[in-house]
DNA sequence: ATGGTCGCGCAGCGA
């Protein structure tokens, strides 16, 4: 099963290029970011065309997550189900897919350490540690995909002294990740590219692509189980290029059948 | 030169 995470900055305005990433990727299951589509607007039948159900939480102008999957669709969840009122902010949707517990996840970018808004990315990843111990098993297969805003290390951006002080690398924002991952996941590119400096994001401004100055801030967090069957991870720089780009790259992961 | 670009939507915010 290949697995795919790709924040698409717009599903709008980057149909056609998720369209032919589809055709030459050949993802089985995709989740997507900021598809800023309201639910009626979201081209389910698109995907359908192309083989692949699908699950979207949107709101209209910001935030939205979906789930593409041509090996199954089931048991959709939106949000944490924890109780407490709903995040108002479309960021994650749940649905199992070939066996595989799967969420698309957009964390909040948190703008500046300190601003109301970092709290809320904190509060945020915390509610989705909460409902991993409420609601998963860490022995299931499971899949934790999308775009975290935060460089788990210094290796995950270009260069650590440009970053001090800033969001995406503060110590509160990576010990959120790591209690996260310590519930019973890997980050699943990580084992299998262990070099540094491999990104997923690139601002668009200032040609940062081009001069490698990126952040890897996009992850598949896997169970143990399924990160034990994974047997191949990228991140598809070509999705990056050329007209109409994304700021984000598409990651995938590869993981055997049961 | 201390910015630089997108997307949304029509000003200026968010990323």
């Amino acid at each position: 099963m290949r697995i795919a995470t790709w924040n698409v900055n717009s599903l709008n305005a980057r149909l056609g290029r998720v369209e032919e990433w589809l055709a030459y990727a050949q993802p089985d299951v995709v989740c997507l970011q900021e598809t800023k589509l309201a639910d009626e607007a979201f081209p389910g039948l698109t995907f359908q065309a192309l083989g692949y159900d699908t699950a979207h939480v949107g709101e209209g102008r910001w935030n939205g997550v979906a789930i593409l999957s041509r090996v199954g669709l089931t048991d959709v969840e939106v949000g944490f189900g924890d109780g407490h009122a709903d995040d108002a902010e479309a960021r994650l949707v749940w649905a199992t897919c070939g066996g595989v517990r799967v969420a698309s996840a957009y964390v909040p970018n948190g703008r500046e350490v300190g601003h109301d808004h970092f709290r809320y990315k904190l509060d945020w990843l915390a509610r989705l540690r909460g409902h991993l111990e409420a609601r998963c098993d860490p022995a299931d297969d499971i899949a934790i995909c999308g775009d975290f805003n935060i460089a788990p290390t210094d290796d995950d951006v270009w260069d650590p002294t440009a970053f001090v002080g800033a969001t995406h690398v503060s110590e509160p924002e990576r010990a959120a990740l790591r209690s996260i991952v310590d519930w019973g996941l890997v980050d699943a590119f990580r084992v299998l590219q262990p070099e540094p400096r491999l990104y997923t994001w690139w601002d668009y401004r200032a040609g940062n692509f081009h001069k490698h100055k990126g952040m890897r801030i996009d992850l598949v967090l896997a169970s143990r189980s399924l990160a034990d069957r994974a047997s191949f991870a990228t991140i598809d720089r070509n999705a990056r290029k050329g007209k109409l780009p994304s700021d984000h790259a598409p990651l995938l992961v590869d993981v055997a059948d049961r």
